[in-house]
DNA sequence: TGCTTGACATAAT
DNA sequence: CATTATGCCAAGC
């Protein structure tokens, strides 16, 4: 694995249980805003066993990209009081974490 | 070296 | 809402 990554995984690790973040978002945790989809690639190559909440980063939509351990990514986000919707979707207006940056340009919830 | 793919985002339709 | 188009960059071939 390339120590780049580390920095991505670093900003996973930022993200509190119970919470999500969006792929985006991670990779402007880790400096590198527009580059969502390297922290997928990031994700891809993540050894198991790497103490790293892998399941708390879901796409803009609200929903799981992993299509193999969807079922397994489900239930560590419902174990952490993550809820999902008839259509599989988290609510990020409820569980998008806000923090790590000062300069969040995400609107105020509800 | 160059083209294709991909755990994505955002804007437009 | 969902679909499509475009941008981004690392890995595979």
């Amino acid at each position: 694995m390339s120590a780049r990554y580390e920095t991505i995984y670093q900003a996973v690790r930022r993200i509190p249980a119970g919470w999500v973040a969006t792929y985006g978002q991670v990779a402007r945790l880790a400096g590198l805003p527009g580059r969502a989809r390297q922290v997928g690639y990031a994700l891809a190559a993540l050894e198991a066993g790497r103490d790293v909440p892998w399941h708390r980063v879901i796409n803009a939509q609200g929903r799981i990209s992993v299509r193999d351990s969807a079922e397994r990514q489900r239930e560590l986000l419902e174990a952490e009081g993550v809820a999902f919707d008839d259509r599989d979707r988290v609510s990020l207006e409820r569980y998008r974490w806000r923090g790590g940056a000062a300069e969040d340009p995400w609107l105020p919830l509800v």
